[in-house]
DNA sequence: GTAGCTGCAAACTCTTTGCAACTCT
DNA sequence: AGAGTTGCAAAGAGTTTGCAGCTAC
C-alpha cells in the first residue's frame, strides 16, 4: 500500500502540497531536515511554505508513516518509516549509515523486560570516527 | 567535591555561581532541565541568572563533566557525566530509568568495527510502557 | 457546501549573545 | 590590575499558530 493511500486511509486531504511533501520524502536518500524538505518540495511547487512542511510532517510523524530524528543537532530531521534500523553518524563528515542487528533488538527488548517494562521505541545511534585503511 | 578542581584545572575561575550549580547537579538524582537547574539553583542564589545557567551548562558539557540529554522533548536535560549507563524512559510517566549492559556495550563497538568505524560515542535510549503485574 | 487545508505573518520556546558592571585570582 | 564572568535585555533559531481565503471531497 503506498503512502498516499495510508494517508487517505488516516482521513487526510490529498492536496496538491501533501503529495509533493511524500513525494519528495519517498524520493530522499538521506535523512533531510525541514529545511531540505521545504527546498527540495519548492523545487516542484514553488508556492509552498514552511508552515505546510512543518504541518505535514508533523502528521506524517502522528500517523507514524515517519520517523523523526534528532542526532545531537538543534533541529529535526525526518525519513520514512520504513524498515526499522539504527544510525552510526561519522563525527567528523555528518554522513549518516543505516544498520540493523537483529542480536541487540533482542537484547533491548530483554533489558527492558528485566526492567519491568514492554519494549515500545528505541533509539540506537552510534557516533564513530572512520578508520584509516 | 574535585568537579570544581576539575573545573580549575581546566582553567575557570570558581564563581559563586559556578560553585552552586556544581552543587545541584551535584545533588541531583535525575535528569534535569535547564529550568530545573536554574530554579534549583535559585533557590540558593537568588541572584543567578538563566543565561549563567545555560553558559555554565555549555562550559561543563564542553569539558565532559556532564552529559546532554535530548529525550525527545524540545528542550536538553542534564546530568554529571559518572559512570557509563543508557536510559529507559516510561513514555507513561516520563520516569528515567538508568542501566547498564555488557553485552549492549561490546556489540556497538562490533557493530561501528563492521562499519569501518571506530566508536566515538553512543546513544542508547529505550522507551517503555510499564507491565502491570 | 463544508470541513479541512494553505500561505502569511506574528507568536512562542529554547538558547545564545552584546554590553557594561563586577569578581576571582 | 586584568582577564574572565555575570545579569540583563535583546536577538536568534527552530517551530507553532490565528486567521482569512482556498480546495478536495
Amino acid at each position: 500500500m503506498d503512502l498516499e493511500q495510508k494517508c487517505i486511509d488516516a482521513g487526510l486531504k490529498m492536496t496538491g502540497q501533501r503529495k509533493t511533501i511524500l513525494k519528495v520524502l519517498d524520493e530522499s536518500e538521506d535523512h533531510p531536515s525541514v529545511e531540505d524538505v521545504y527546498e527540495r518540495a519548492k523545487e516542484q511547487d514553488s508556492s509552498i511554505s514552511m508552515a505546510t512542511v512543518y504541518r505535514t510532517l508533523n502528521l506524517l510523524d502522528e500517523l507514524e508513516l515517519v520517523v523523526r530524528h534528532d542526532f545531537n543537532e538543534n533541529f529535526s530531521r525526518y525519513e520514512l518509516n520504513m524498515a526499522h534500523h539504527h544510525h552510526l553518524i561519522d563525527v567528523e563528515s555528518g554522513d549518516v549509515i543505516e544498520f540493523q542487528n537483529e542480536e541487540i533488538e533482542k537484547m533491548k527488548a530483554e533489558i527492558a523486560r528485566k526492567l519491568g517494562y514492554e519494549l515500545v521505541e528505541c533509539r540506537l545511534e552510534l557516533y564513530g570516527k572512520k578508520i584509516k585503511a
